[in-house]
DNA sequence: CATGAATGAGTATTCATTCAT
DNA sequence: CATGAATGAATACTCATTCAT
């Protein structure tokens, strides 16, 4: 992977813009490198340097909006966590019945991502680093883990779904989540709704399920 | 995570001893160190001094067994997915149905983590470092899940299984696999009957399945 | 030492004032600044920016004042050296007798430092940065001495002293007088007569001599 | 001051040396070269690369005797402190008299520093840096005077000396000794004796004294 | 084979200074 | 003049790997 040879995003003088104006592309430019950056060779292997030349922009530039490398991954999950976690509740506030619960979650979960190949792909090749959203450590997946069990313990007590292990259905429902993505991705183009109606049907009536039923 | 302080493994001097059955012992001392500080800090993070510092032995000794810090991490996926896929080969072989096979492809899967809590603290530290068993791109998952995948292509021509996408199937188990493991790894005691249990309810009946059924 | 909290001294906008008035605000509250600051973490370790930020200024504005960083420590340096010269000259020339010319230089030079704690403060934290008034290099020190050497020549012409090495008399009299500031910096309130006294005397008579003689 | 083109001192490969002789020779090389670079540009100017640029070894071999650029330079001032002060005390021991006792410890400290020039130039350029043996505050420097002070007391309590401020008159002398040394060194060649008799004189008799007497 | 000192390329971060607004 | 974002050279320190003993 040659990260040298990349094309620059950012825009450095741009003498005639407003000063405000500015300063977003400039921080935009960065949280967009670093994107692709950390996706392609991962947190650890991702040098600052490889991060800001992408950008056009000098190596001091980046301290100016960013307090490490860190701090730039850090504010990227953040970012990516609260984005998904506001539609995955969106999604499922409105949601009459179990099935369509787990399907709206479903489909939201695998849109948001076949919108954002680039933040899929950062995800994707940092779950285990300190503080990513899939991660089974981070803030991030945490929360998103406990808003979506949270829901589920209400299923179970409105006796719409038996009562089955609640930390297991949860991770289950995110681990398939997350393998089916990766499918979704390999595709030509990324469709949610393959994805989402397979998982949907799966979580309902399991692997015997017939898709006329 | 203090990995200064750590008691050394392995056997330094006893020069004198048989030399091949020292080499066998210095060799394996790497092998079990570098596991465990894997799991602690993961790849990138890893040197090859915290390894060997576990050892007791010295910083060159590393390089007469092995040629690079990727190559110990090699030798160990390469050694838990052949274990691993060995151990799902065999209980797959002789399962009279589809519902035994499910149900013993995770009881291997699981009970195999549960005895080798620090493999699975490895791989889940680097389940996305390039190589790793798990990682989506690894030799080895692609070999388990090829696997997988055929039996499963046989379950659906014998008709056990309605005909489902083959390649979203395949990663939904894994992925439960996955996932559930975590769970396991959780409770206090590491037991693999009732997650084993949940994962083929799950995949027979889905999330609405009686556990009585 | 927290550099970051300190107080604003520098007048900021009041765009609108006469602007002489404004510039010599700014350059005073720039030097003021920078005072303290080389005082607190010496000229070496301190930062542009820490000078600036005192003042509540803008960076770019201390470049419309001073040249750079060793600028502004130079002009302090040769205010303070011109200061103190001046009242060690005025002191000594009216000196009636060698006691007294002794003792007035004394108490010219305990007494600045009594008065501008900080100037010390910056000049004992400095003393080896090239440049500074009482580094051994110095231009200022240099032109100290001399001028102190020029007045003991003389009065070892008058045989009012024997004929003691110059060089040695002359650096021995500085030597007491720095480290003696720092006594009188020590005590609770800076008072330079007892210093002054103490210095006169071992002078005159060494430290054998008796305080009623 | 070109620091860059200097001659390499230390010993590379040097093969046929035992290995505990090797480390010796690096060390002080490392040592060495440290003293003299901290000698011509101070502390805070010099680079850890200037140093082991002057010794022919590699960067990271300095990490191999020193944990930081600090750590050297606490070692280099810890060992002058201690020598300087073993030889004082041993100096001041056997002073049969407050005459000697003055004399013997201003020939002490003269005599040092004209056999190690190095040294002096070390100490001079980094009076300031904090745990010089000079600098006001550092530990060298407040045992040393701590040593000197009590023996003044002695002779205060003896009656041998007046009862002077007992901190001026430690200063002082302190004062003068650092102020003598720079004299010291500014002739041709070295020697103690002309600025031990002068202190001597002066602490004994003031500026007064006759020669003669 | 074992040892562990030496190597030196590689990286995050700082900061004096510039300059467009 | 004031502003403060942009610049990029500079530096301490790490660590995988080598190799003389």
């Amino acid at each position: 992977m040659n990260i040298k040879s990349d094309i620059v995003e950012g825009v450095k003088p741009l003498a005639g813009g407003k000063r405000g104006k500015q300063r977003e592309n400039n921080r935009d430019a960065i949280l967009h490198a670093a994107t692709r950056v950390f996706g392609e060779v991962g947190f650890g292997a991702t040098t600052v340097r490889d991060i800001i030349r992408r950008t056009g922009l000098a190596t001091g530039t980046f301290y100016n909006y960013f307090d490490s490398k860190e701090a730039v991954f850090d504010s990227l999950v953040l970012q990516v966590g609260e984005t998904l976690r506001a539609r995955l509740r969106e999604a499922r506030v409105k949601a009459p019945s179990f099935e369509i619960f787990i399907e709206q979650s479903f489909r939201a979960y695998f849109t948001y991502y076949a919108e954002h190949r680039d933040v899929y792909m950062m995800m994707r090749a940092n779950q285990t680093h300190n503080g990513s959203i899939l991660g089974p450590d981070s803030d991030q997946l945490q929360a998103g883990m406990h808003e979506l069990r949270t829901d589920i313990e209400q299923a179970m007590r409105d006796g719409v779904i038996p009562e089955l292990d609640i930390d297991f259905l949860t991770a289950a429902i995110a681990g398939v989540g997350f393998s089916l993505v990766e499918q979704m991705m390999l595709r030509p183009t990324a469709d949610p709704e393959p994805v989402t109606q397979f998982a949907t049907l799966l979580f309902l009536h399991g692997a015997k399920f017939d898709r006329n039923s």
